[in-house]
Parts: C-alpha cells; sequence; structure tokens
RNA sequence: GUGAGCGUAGUUCAAUGGUAGAGCCCCGGAUUGUGGUUCCGGUUGUUGGGGGUUCGAAUCCCCUCGCUCACCCCA
C-alpha cells in the first residue's frame, strides 16, 4: 500500500518462517517418493500452448479461459503450464524416455499458473508436488502409486483423509456411455443449467460433477457409468479396489468423479478435506493411458497424481509445522572492551566447524546484547570478554534454562554440534 | 466472467462531519559482565487513488484500484 509496486493479482511472496515449513514438505517427498524409486524431473515453465489444448483437452475449463496464454516475439503461441502432467508426457517423448528401462517413475515439484478469480486455497501462480508413473498398465501399479502418496501424507500427519477412487474406464466403455448419459439428459435438456447444457455437446460427463441444484435434481437415477464399463476396464478397477483392500488404505468409490482434463482413463481419484472451504480437492490424479499416444509418442500408458502444494499446507498437522521451524542456536557477544572483530573471527571457527551462529556486530552493553540476542529467537549466547580472551574459553549461556558455563575455547564447536532440539517455534 | 463484504501506522484495530489515535511489533535507554517482567523515550500515515458535496470529509456520494469470500472450476 506504501509502494507503487505490488505482487502480481493471485500471487504471493511466501517468507521466512513459512518458507522453512514449504521446504520440510518438499524434503518429505524427496524423501517418501525416493523410496519409490522416482526421481525428480523439472520442465520448463512455458510451453507451447498447443500442448495443454492436446493434452489437457480443448473443451476444459483449464484449456478454454484459464491459461496464460501469450505470443511471444515471433508470433509463436506459448503458456505458462497450469499442471505438469502434459510436460511430463511431453518430455518422456520428447526426450525418448520409451527407451529407458520401463517403467519411468518420475516426480516434480514446482509453480503452476491459472488465470482464476483468487480465493482461499486458489491462487494464479499455486504449487504442485506431482509423480508420475509411465509404462506399466498394471493395476497393481496404480496400487502402488496410491500407497506411495498415502504414505506421503502420513508421514506429514494427516490422519482422516479419505482417497476417492472412480473409474471413466477405458475409450470404448467412455463412449458406450457418453452415448447413453447424452440421451438420458437430452429429453432433460431444458432444466439443465447454461453450462451443462453447453457440456451436453462438448463434454458430456462432466455434467456428473455439477454442484448445481437443478443440475444434480436432473441426474437422479442417471445410468451408471460402472453399467458400461467393458470386461477389462471392469477388471482392471476391481484389481486396484482389491490391492487397496489388500494394504488396508483407506478409499470411497464415488461413482459421480469425473477430473476435469480430458486425458484420464481407467481409475481416477481424489482427496479432499472439509477445511479448506470451497476448494477442498487436496490430491486429483488418475490413469492416463491415451496422454502419451496423443502426443505422438508409443502405447505408453501412465498414471500419477499432483497434490496442491499450498492446500496442504494450509491444512499441515500442527506438529510438523513445529518440527520444521527453524531457530537461530546460538549467537557470539562480546562482553566489555572486546572489540566485535574478535566475536566475528570466533563466529568463523564455529562456522567452520558446522555451526550455525549470529554475531553481535556493534559494540553494546551486555544487557543489551542479550535483550537483542533473545528477540531473535536465539537459545545459546556465546560471552567473549576479556577474562574469556585472556584464559582461552568462552562463558555459554543457555537463555531458556537460564544458566551458564565455561567451554573451553577449542571444545566449542564440538559442544554447538547438536545443538538443544526442544526450543518452540517464535512467531 | 458474476455476486457480496472490506480498504486508517509494519500489524490488530479505534476515531459516525469538527486538531488522525491506541495496543502489539520495531529501535534506543534505565551508571557498558547478564536477557525475558517492568519503566522511560523514539520512528512510522498522502486514512488505497481520483473526483464531488460541505465553512470543514477517514466519515456522505460517484468512479477507479486492491484485498477477502462465494459462484464457476479445480490443486
Amino acid at each position: 500500500m506504501s509502494s507503487n509496486y505490488r505482487r502480481v493479482k493471485g500471487t504471493r511472496d511466501l517468507l521466512p518462517p513459512e518458507t522453512a515449513v514449504w521446504s520440510a514438505v518438499e524434503s518429505t517427498a524427496r524423501s517418501v517418493f525416493g523410496r519409490y524409486a522416482y526421481r525428480e524431473i523439472r520442465t520448463p515453465v512455458i510451453e507451447h500452448t498447443e500442448l495443454f489444448v492436446r493434452s489437457v483437452g480443448e473443451s476444459t475449463d483449464i484449456v478454454g479461459k484459464e491459461m496464460y496464454t501469450f505470443d511471444d516475439r515471433k508470433g509463436r503461441s506459448l503458456t505458462l503450464r497450469p499442471e505438469n502432467t502434459a510436460s511430463v508426457a511431453r518430455a518422456y517423448v520428447e526426450n525418448g524416455m520409451g527407451n529407458w528401462p520401463q517403467p519411468v517413475k518420475l516426480f516434480y515439484i514446482g509453480p503452476q499458473f491459472r488465470y482464476e478469480r483468487p480465493q482461499k486455497g486458489r491462487y494464479r501462480q499455486f504449487h504442485q508436488v506431482g509423480a508420475e508413473l509411465l509404462g506399466d498398465a498394471s493395476p497393481l501399479a496404480d496400487v502402488e502409486l496410491l500407497l506411495m502418496l498415502d504414505r506421503f501424507l502420513r508421514e506429514l500427519g494427516f490422519e482422516d483423509l479419505v482417497v476417492l477412487v472412480n473409474t471413466v474406464g477405458d475409450e470404448a466403455s467412455r463412449d458406450h456411455y457418453r452415448q447413453r448419459l447424452v440421451d438420458f439428459l437430452t429429453p432433460r435438456r431444458e432444466a439443465l443449467s447454461e453450462d451443462s447444457r453447453r457440456r451436453l455437446e462438448t463434454n458430456p460427463l462432466r455434467i456428473l460433477d455439477s454442484k448445481h441444484a437443478g443440475d444434480r435434481e436432473q441426474l437422479a437415477g442417471v445410468p451408471e457409468l460402472v453399467d458400461s464399463l467393458s470386461e477389462e476396464a471392469r477388471s482392471h478397477f476391481d484389481q486396484v479396489l482389491a490391492g487397496l483392500d489388500a494394504h488396508g488404505l483407506a478409499y470411497r468409490v464415488d461413482n459421480r468423479l469425473v477430473r476435469g482434463l480430458d486425458y484420464y482413463s481407467h481409475t481416477v481419484f481424489e482427496i479432499v478435506s472439509q477445511d479448506l472451504g470451497a476448494q477442498d480437492a487436496l490430491v486429483g490424479g488418475g490413469r492416463y493411458d491415451g496422454l502419451v499416444a496423443a502426443l505422438g509418442g508409443g502405447a505408453v500408458p501412465g498414471i500419477g497424481f499432483a497434490i496442491g502444494e499450498d492446500r496442504l499446507i494450509d491444512l499441515l498437522p500442527e506438529a510438523f509445522r513445529q518440527e520444521a521451524a527453524t531457530a537461530v542456536p546460538a549467537t557470539v557477544v562480546t562482553v566489555g572492551a572486546v572489540a566485535p572483530a574478535e566475536a566475528l573471527a570466533l563466529a568463523e571457527e564455529l562456522r567452520s566447524s558446522g555451526v550455525e551462529c549470529l554475531v553481535e556486530l556493534a559494540a553494546r552493553s551486555l544487557k543489551s546484547s542479550l535483550k537483542r540476542a533473545d528477540r531473535h529467537g536465539v537459545r545459546q549466547v556465546i560471552l567473549l570478554g576479556d577474562d574469556e580472551l585472556a584464559g582461552g574459553y568462552v562463558t555459554l549461556r543457555d537463555l531458556e534454562l537460564g544458566e551458564q558455563r565455561q567451554v573451553a575455547r577449542a571444545d566449542l564447536g564440538q559442544v554447538l554440534q547438536k545443538p538443544p532440539h526442544d526450543r518452540g517455534t517464535r512467531t
């Protein structure tokens, strides 16, 4: 408000100490995904617009009205990625990953962009943590992916999140069902919302998860997609559910769950939370067996998920936040007539032995230095006065315990190596 | 794109047409070798911006920008 320069709408500055939480969440993702041998991929933030039109789908809202699209200086249409699966699939084809040992397991962490009106849990620049498994069509691959996702969320401390699963079948199943759905809804056309009437032509399946009250009424008695499944699609889904049962992963089958991106097939899933307001989807994902082929690759099956990192962090259990918060463990302070340069020299020694510390660089009264240390959330204060300098030791004061002791200067690095870890966050 | 609510100090908020304030935060100090409590002192505002009404506007009106929430859609 005081500045002429402001964040662009829908973006935000992530500041410490919050960034430490983000960092910890991302470390956990790397750790968990790593145990399943997923490796990180980093794709560009900008892509050719056509990539998203082809993969996400022309009739989707994302492509229709939510993309940051612009022409570069040569008139090529470029788009800030609205999601990351299309880029991963493109990279798979472009880099010949089809020749790598299959399946290829990739994860990504990064910003995505959608031009929407910002509100709770929805930003124009938001962040996703996602994983993609390419080259494995088996139902057990779906199961393993969901187990990995579940493990990640549990390591963050989430307990009661429920996975909603459904199948949208293979292409033949969907074609068959789409026709039945259109047959059912056409007589009711006039009672549908404007959006849904449009979808009847462009993307009928999307009408199923319309939240519009009138639409929901008209959907009473609608044919279920389950009944249109091919033998193979039915069997795939049954095996996925059996696998989840075998591992005790809680889920709910939601026959109305249809995801907003065109590339999905077979298994689709979502994790929603009641504590997020209107933007309740925390994770979305599913199988996309036709995507790589659509981008000019071979018939390579795929499955993946994307976690809304911003939303995830909104909901993060307090215990994990606490653990992630960082406090500065120590500061070096001079006493009496000792020059601050001596303190800096000592701090550098400590840093050489791996200790994290601040230094008081101004000559102040001890009283004032201690007060400042306390305000910075420092726990250990290293006092360096004439006596200490002459005796080759320091006085180490623990502000939390209110105790102090003398430590030989040579041992100080060792003593501070393991900082007390029980200090709370300062907010 | 549509609707609603809200814009006063870094922050949370007061001031209902008559001199823009308080708490917190931040900075300094209370005889420079001992912090947190306490006390003293200090910095910070074109009242989001522009226009109008009025002797006089943070306050009323119009426009505009921004924020928040919801619809829609999704992560």
